[in-house]
DNA sequence: GATGAATGAGGCTTCATTCAT
DNA sequence: AATGAATGAAGCCTCATTCAT
């Protein structure tokens, strides 16, 4: 029971955390702020994290790991180039659609020089993006000219940015639907052909 | 009479608010940082600008500027969709390469929700990406399925994604040369055919 | 012709002290903001003070001069104690009337544990009422328990609250007339005898 | 559970604000200063204020409220116009022996053009005025001729100006005796008559 | 004499963090 | 485990003052 409680204290931190620091950045969310937001004491999040820094990096390591699981799974599916593509697509938009502040997030976070992905998580990711390289030119459904930081920024940071895009540009609430997804996938896959 | 203004002062001021934003954040870019990275008193920018936020915002608009005018420019000149295509990628190659701070710059204030381009500025920006695409169109060497957001993403954005994503990634000096511009062209034009 | 000039700048310097000094107290009247209401250049009373303090303190002590030069006058004209003090009463609704920034400062700065006057100027202003107290007493005209404090109290400080009691309750201009001297002319006198 | 606001800190800072006010000015009684006296942190007043105005601008509202309240208590009292009178007087002569800074405070910030009393408060107490004349002046102890301004001029104003003409005058502590306390009552009643 | 650009000490305030409860 | 009162370093900014022109 009291897990119980803990673990919804916490669940609320990470939210508040996320969406803080998208609306004001790292600097203006401040402890005060994320914790009133969280409904959660002042001092509480020390008692899991170092320090502010610490939780938000934390919270981006977990939410970059989620995307590079995510790969990682899709790629031991050993399915085909393309549906692969399609799925790791469809993974954003999914997060899109149902957790679009841990979007906003990841988007926020790794286009900043003050955060940085982990070498060796970054490493892995690109083993993954290799591999997912080589099935595509295996099956010659992959430009010979690509390299694994051409397919990682057009299959993985254009998508994210093709989405923030739309949150962006949009005062109200935005929505996409699988035509969003049609249309991004049918761009993406006429680079890599 | 007294001084006049010391333009020098004002540029290393430029200068050092867009290096240390870039490097450490908005927030982590500190008034007096800035100050003594610039050689300038503590208080020396509260001469030019009202306060920190509005010196940052500035600096992002007037940079964001260049590239609108740069863009305007290129429209008026009345060339090819291709030629303007190529040209507005070899801008930002040359920002790459002559003034990467300034670059970086661009990169991690557009990638900022606390951070937002003037709406009018963005409107005019999106008047020329439409008149850009009706060229294109025109001369059909651009894809129908293309919409203004698409042009606008895979030639504004994503090719500021390709050069940072190099300097992220490399912990040296980055050099890019003809043959990365070219790359980047082929592969962008794939998309837009 | 440059001395003419000179004098101006001096005065419309001293009279923007006075006022904004009145409004927004010694520490809110700042040396820029004294200096453009002036219509002076910022380091323009450098050149007469030797700083914001000297400055405020010497027109402090210049007006109470005025009013201590009038005393002086008063009690050497050899009148009687009824019109020495009537004039004197006059002599405060006359700057009310003429000069209202110049009575606000005095009320402003003598009531005030920041700013003393000068012990010197201030036991020459006591010699004097010593002298008026005595005129008084000789003529049976002033009640024999009135001390010298007191005398100052209800004849000068009194007429300056008095006033000022006006200026702050009303928001519009505030106008005096002879039957407002008549009437606080009738309360202290029957206080003095 | 947390800690339990100390009231003592927030006591102490009251004294050292006040103190600090009436020594230096509203300007010269830096935060840093007020907190250093209070033996409280630096930035511990914006716990309790929005700001050093507010806090300041709070106190002397509290302080000139006592007043009002004893003002009050007073008139409900129900006694005769000398009574209340007398009564009054005597409250300012024992905050002089008992609370000599906080009179001073009083004193400093109601002659001074940026800090003024609350409008509703002063027309309550301005009521309160109207209704001690109306007492004085059935029970034939008030001149006909005194109006509401000038019984807070002499009743108030007069009695606080009196003990603080005496604290400025004097180097050492000033003490007030009952003689004092009489001398005042006879000048005041003498006009009011 | 007069200007106003520039300085930098110091002001007000915020806020990450600690720790008594 | 959780709270939130308290701290104080550090942030942003103002402004009295200087001095090159």
């Amino acid at each position: 029971m009291a897990r119980i409680t803990d673990q919804n204290r916490v669940e609320r931190l990470k939210e508040s955390t996320m969406k803080l620091v998208v609306e004001k950045g790292f600097g203006g969310a401040s402890a005060a702020l994320i914790a009133k937001d969280a409904k959660v004491a002042a001092g509480y999040f020390y008692l899991h994290y170092h320090g502010k820094y610490e939780m938000v990096n934390s919270l981006l390591h977990s939410v970059y790991q989620e995307f590079v699981d995510r790969l990682e799974e899709l790629i031991l599916q050993a399915s085909t180039f393309e549906v692969i593509t399609k799925k790791l697509i469809n993974h954003f938009f999914n997060m899109a659609i149902n957790e679009p502040v841990k979007l906003k997030f990841l988007y926020v976070l790794t286009n900043d020089y003050s955060f940085v992905i982990d070498p060796e998580v970054k490493k892995k990711t690109f083993q993954f993006i290799t591999r997912l390289k080589e099935v595509g030119q295996l099956s010659e459904t992959l430009d010979k000219n690509i390299t694994d930081e051409d397919l990682y920024l057009f299959l993985v940071i254009n998508t994210i940015q093709f989405i923030n895009q739309r949150f962006k540009n949009s005062l109200d609430k935005v929505s996409f639907n699988e035509a969003d997804e049609e249309h991004l996938y049918y761009l993406i896959q006429k680079i890599l052909k």
